[in-house]
DNA sequence: GGTTATGTTGACCGTCCGGTCAAGCTTTCC
DNA sequence: GGAAAGCTTGACCGGACGGTCAACATAACC
């Protein structure tokens, strides 16, 4: 039945990965199951019995692959954690700060707006008291924020923004901007519309991008 | 051994409502216990025993005043709605813009700094779709946010403020202010402070009138 | 081809949880 | 004083959940 050729290459590095291919694949395949259940859910509310019937596995595959419920999670929130950090590139000592900051915070809408679980697992978390999480808050988010506010205090030294504490502008930055993932139900209900799109994301951009740039004195 | 005189006031008010009385604290014992532990774990990770524990009755105890868990959840949340909804009764069209919405974000900022537990509350029953709540934010809360945008809109006719989108300008409000006990565990490890103190909350006020008061041209 | 390492899976287990209940206790009312 | 109504509580129940395991399947290696 099989008229494939036969297989003379038993050292070929494709043949070689064949399994840990696939064992990536199953991985990715668990997380991405993981994320849209833990979000629906919470960590307590979901269960791994949903998230196996999410991923199309049996329960104790998952189990072979993470071992836990918690390192399930845990894993899932170091891959988030990436994409988290990877926003702030735009914000760099060489930039024009208006055109830096635009850019940042349309990244952070749309990635509202793309991943909204991935932003909700996030913000469950934190409201729990980010008790897997808190030790990257506190080492690579907070090295980051510093390296950032550095950036955003030169600009101020040079009379390029408004003077107002980095940090906190940080933390004004993504509550904004993440509320129309982490709260998107809440905003829902309150324009009445069956669900957030195009036009909605632009008012929100504009709203977002008009206090902060004209909060810093950045455009007329 | 009780000397005290022989009670002739059999219809006294304050004899009838003894019971009542006793009924209305045991409630609010409940509650309070309640807060503290929901907020803590969210709803699926609370149970009746923790809360039961920590309000110091027995967990049948608990079944007998509110039904069920979800009940008990449902009256908490109910109770602090109306907490919710009061913070805006500064912004009234008589007002000045400024003084109005500075009001309004110092009342939310200190709603957040001293009922961090019930702003976590409301986030996490947001975060999960609300599934108890949304007839009253699509209902009493639409409506106090299409009365309250009307002002502004009157206040933007009369060039006394910029032109925004009302209701995402709250968004941005709300976000901004409730992230400061939403995602106090997260501000705290940035700031590398123990614990959020005065000092961070005048520092968070500062920087939200900043760009609120500063996005909307009411101040130089 | 045979042996070993790696994956897969249904069945099972101990634990915890929401909720119930019956028995007893306290207040209210006559 | 005594009956009725309301409140308290320890003990219990059924179900769901995280996790385990042994048996089996597949791939890798010699």
């Amino acid at each position: 039945m099989d008229h494939r050729p036969p297989d003379h290459r038993p050292l070929d590095h494709r043949l070689l990965g064949r399994r840990a291919q696939q064992r990536q694949q199953r991985r990715a395949q668990i997380l991405a199951a993981a994320e849209q259940v833990f979000a629906a859910a919470g960590f307590e509310g979901a269960s791994m019995a949903a998230i196996a019937g999410a991923a199309g596995l049996p329960k104790a595959n998952l189990h072979y692959y993470f071992g836990t419920k918690e390192a399930l999670y845990a894993a899932l929130l170091e891959e988030l954690l990436q994409l988290w950090l990877s926003a702030t590139e735009a914000i760099r000592p060489e930039s024009e700060p208006a055109a830096a900051l635009e850019a940042y915070i349309r990244a952070k809408m749309a990635w509202s707006r793309r991943r909204p679980q991935a932003s909700k697992l996030f913000a469950n978390e934190v409201l729990r008291g980010a008790p897997l999480l808190s030790a990257h808050l506190a080492g690579g988010l907070r090295e980051l924020v510093e390296a950032k506010s550095a950036v955003l205090r030169g600009w101020m030294a040079e009379g390029r923004m408004a003077a107002v504490e980095p940090r906190h502008l940080f933390f004004a930055i993504w509550a904004m901007t993440q509320t129309y993932a982490d709260f998107e139900t809440q905003i829902r209900l309150v324009l009445d519309v069956p669900a957030l799109g195009e036009a909605e994301f632009e008012a929100g951009v504009a709203t977002v991008l008009r206090l902060v740039l004209g909060g810093l004195a950045l455009r007329a």
